[in-house]
RNA sequence: GGGGGAAUGUCCCGAGCGGCAAAGGGGGCGGACUGUAAAUCCGCUGCGAAAGCUUCGUAGGUUCGAGUCCUACUUCCCCCA
């Protein structure tokens, strides 16, 4: 890595103090433009689902950063690339979706970035734009004879994107393998249109974004600039963004801010200061006061943290109530009611199904067979009591207040309620 | 075009003399310990209340019995042209 000490820029000091920096393509240019006026920078984002999840979340931070240092941020959505699908990081092509489905994504990840990001006319306004835009236009030919000549087929097997698929024999499309070119074309498109003169993404993107900066430096003579974040993995290896529910979604009709709020409380600790760094705005001080909290004080940290990341991305309300269901589940043993809830019928409940039967209807379990292994391995619990038989029938005797708790181990804890 | 090899439990890798619901690992889930953490240890990990049912690329065949043998097909990999 280059030295980083030396950066007069806020924008790059920001990122440097809070974690954000894996490597830059030009640091002592980009940091001396980012001194001399507005920066308009770019991210771009795949619509392969209809919500980003966690694992984006550090590229929007970075826009969102850029920004507050006084500069653009330009979110990319790749209604186009994502037609042809990125090979970085995969072994096995993905299946393509269709023209619909990702107009229909794109549709639904729009809203996330307008909670990070303040967009509109101004100098340093965000914008958004999709590159199926331009993409979509080329002939085939057309572009062959335009873009084709800049890259040659050489440099494209040394990237490692390329390489390790051909490492491990595996199978690499020609269709994957136009990836990098498109993306190449996109930064150039936006140099363009925009006079956007940097390209930031994960270190998976580092070979694309090469690219790109080559392309415009070579094609338009102008300076342009590639930033990449380290790659986010728990302090124990794990890779980010998996819950007990699945993946962590950014949108809340996919994770509710409840089990958003939740997955921030269960940072590892020693995660905590580096979470905070790079998902909240919590000043550097603050965090070095939090992270060295001794013993169990680091439950606190977590806690603003989950507070912080959840308001960020859900508003202040339901980070306040997503944690007050919390404290009331976990630390008072209490019953919140704005615990996950599930209808069940009362007629349903009349026949006395197993609780296993009940447990699968709560998501808690996929068939009745695992339930009733998780009840023996002693992780099912109805009202609080631990129920060890999985065929034990469950009735209106057990309706408590209007509803039936039920937990799976120790967090997921839904209420049934019979309507 | 010719020759050789591979596809295994619907997460991944991977063993499997013709008796197999199928070794082992990763991952995941649960329990214990803690602090809603990590590490560690233990259990579970096809469906079904059960009898039983359905699994090893696809379709046939041989056999009392097939993941295992035969035939065809599909896909992928390697070598030769």
């Amino acid at each position: 890595m280059t030295d980083l000490q030396a950066f007069k820029s806020d924008f790059l000091k920001t990122l440097r103090d809070r974690g954000y920096i894996h490597q830059i393509t030009h640091p002592e240019e980009l940091d001396a433009a980012a001194v001399g006026g507005v920066v308009t920078g770019y991210i771009g984002f795949d619509a392969t689902a209809p919500s980003l999840h966690v694992g984006s979340l550090i590229q929007i931070m970075m826009l969102r950063r850029l920004q507050q240092a006084g500069h653009k941020p330009i979110v990319v959505m790749g209604g186009g690339t994502t037609k042809v699908g990125d090979p970085s990081g995969k072994d096995t092509s993905r299946q393509m979706l269709t023209e619909d489905g990702i107009k229909a994504n794109i549709a639904s990840i729009k809203t996330v970035f307008e909670k990070f990001l303040r967009f509109g006319d101004g100098p340093t306004d965000a914008i958004m734009v999709d590159n199926d835009e331009w993409l979509s236009a080329f002939g085939y030919i057309q572009f062959l004879r335009e873009y084709g000549p800049h890259f040659t087929i050489n440099r494209m097997l040394a990237f490692d994107s390329v390489k390790n698929r051909l490492d491990r024999e595996q199978p690499l499309t020609f269709l994957e393998f136009n990836y990098m070119l498109m993306q190449s074309v996109d930064f150039l498109e936006l140099e363009r249109r925009y006079g956007c003169l940097l390209q930031m993404g994960g270190s998976d993107q580092w070979g694309n974004i090469v690219n790109g900066v080559e392309l415009i430096r070579r094609v338009e003579q102008k300076p342009a600039y590639g930033l990449t974040t380290p790659l986010l993995a728990t302090a124990s290896g794990a890779k980010m963004g998996k819950t007990a529910a699945g993946a962590v979604w950014l949108n809340a009709d996919q994770l509710s801010p409840y089990d958003y709020w939740q997955y921030w409380r269960n940072t590892e600790d020693a995660d905590v200061g580096r979470f905070l760094r790079l998902f909240t705005d919590v000043p550097l001080d603050e965090v070095r006061r939090l992270e060295n909290l001794p013993g169990a004080g680091i439950n606190d940290a977590k806690k603003v943290l989950a507070d912080e990341a959840t308001a960020m991305l859900h508003g202040k309300e339901a980070a306040t109530t997503a944690r007050a269901t919390a404290e009331k589940a976990f630390e008072q043993g209490g019953l919140s009611a704005d615990l996950p809830t599930v209808e069940i019928r009362a007629a349903d409940l009349e026949a006395g199904p197993s609780i296993a039967a009940i447990a699968v209807r709560a998501g808690l379990a996929q068939s009745n067979g695992e339930a009733r292994r998780l009840a023996q391995g002693g992780g099912l619990r109805l009202n609080d009591e631990q129920i060890m038989d999985g065929m034990r029938p469950v009735s209106v005797a057990d309706v408590k207040d209007g509803v039936i708790k039920l937990a799976a181990g120790k967090k997921k804890i839904v209420l049934i309620k019979p309507v």
